[in-house]
DNA sequence: GATTTTAATGAATTCGCCTCATTATCAATC
DNA sequence: GATTGATAATGAGGCGAATTCATTAAAATC
């Protein structure tokens, strides 16, 4: 019955910050590596340089440990763009925020896969900071979307969600040919393209401006002047 | 040492195709309730009415007997549809591609969510036949729109992936918050929207067909000629 | 009816997450 | 610099769930 337990001597006690860090930058480098369902709570530790049952000392379960490690890496995504602000003008913002997306996953695929597919299996996805921030996202495009109705730039009767999901919806599923090694794409060729059809759409109807209308009315009326006045010269 | 084993006399045994079509109902019945990951075989075999071991003189692992089930229902959905063939027009063809989409996650929200997710995490996702199916499936929407190019119907700058990117990045984006419970979706509004932002675009730029310009252009033909004419008669 | 084949069994094994009583370390205190 | 209290870290073990396999009974074949 008594259980005999041994301890190693020569432990180090880290400070707590220290330690929690470290297990997380190991649990990041093993989820890059072989994603969620294939990563061992064993190799963490040993990564980490502590014995399995540390990591219960920090993190509740498996889940929780991920959890953090996807919600800071998002963290830091957004955190370090600092190019945003200084953006002038709907299509250029919005292109720019496509931009940006697709340049994180282009750095850090192995990251953008764990994101996209393994966190949001967690049963509690909507109360993670991940969410939250993914949220934040999203809503940066319907706010820009709804400003540019708003200004009249966009037509009025499109559903800012729909647009949004539009958006989103196709860089993800770029996203996904991507990481199944579906072919390479270039970020400013796709950036380009979304805000592309966004702005013209697909139709092939021949279209005018009204100013091109204009124009045109303007030259007939001159015509129709120039032939009064000889009209009238005549009389 | 010797290991006893008793084992239930009465036992049937089935044709190997009922079994197999037991056990994947079954199992179909489990992860639609509860997902992948919280799917048990050992709930599975209670239901199919078979043991545990039984399982896998069929399926090789957990993760083939629910590649199988995956497989099956998408086959299942595509092959019920009878109305594709019957449907003219590019506009409406392109719709209802939306729309039966949008339907069938309606239908089957767990399912859906099953293929949308936990399917995907198999890390030979790409040899499935559900993978196959699913590239058959933007296949239908790539031909659709390579085909009004060539018609001149869509414009020719516009790439056929990234539009295929959009329509079913769209759908899924717009499936996700659904099955998160985040608010239901109205799918011929959504059908709609979607087909209408693809056609117009966003910009709200006035624009006018060529047939209004020509129906302005011969109104002042119409005047230039009746002046002329009066200038002649003056002459 | 004997023989062969094989579907089905259930006990045992393996593997991975997680718990917990125990113990070494460190900081504070004297 | 010794004592002590708090707690970080350990490692053995529990537990749940997938998977294996020798054994056995049912069906098929002769």
């Amino acid at each position: 019955m008594a259980t005999v337990t041994t301890r190693k001597k020569g432990t180090v006690r880290l400070p707590q910050e220290q330690r929690v860090s470290d297990i997380m930058a190991a649990a990041r480098q093993v989820i890059s590596e072989k994603g969620y369902e294939n990563t061992l709570m064993s190799e963490i530790a040993e990564r980490a340089g502590v014995v399995e049952g540390t990591l219960y000392r920090y993190f509740d379960s498996k889940r929780d440990l991920m959890t953090k490690v996807a919600d800071a890496w998002f963290e830091e995504v957004l955190e370090s763009d600092t190019e945003l602000p200084r953006i002038q003008g709907t299509r250029e913002r919005l292109r720019y925020l496509i931009w940006r997306a697709l340049m994180s996953i282009r750095r850090q695929p192995a990251m953008s896969r764990f994101m996209l597919l393994e966190v949001r299996q967690n049963p509690d996805y909507r109360h993670t900071r991940s969410f939250e921030l993914n949220k934040r996202m999203t809503a940066e495009i319907s706010l820009l979307c709804g400003q540019a109705i708003e200004r009249g730039e966009f037509r009025r009767d499109v559903s800012v969600p729909i647009l949004r999901d539009l958006i989103f919806g196709c860089i993800e599923h770029r996203t996904w040919s991507f990481l199944r090694g579906e072919g390479d794409f270039d970020i400013d060729e796709v950036a380009d393209g979304i805000a592309n059809v966004i702005y013209r759409g697909m139709a092939a109807v021949d279209r005018a401006s009204k100013s091109e209308i204009e124009n045109v009315v303007e030259r007939l009326e001159k015509v129709a002047e120039k032939l009064e006045e000889r009209a009238g010269g005549k009389r």
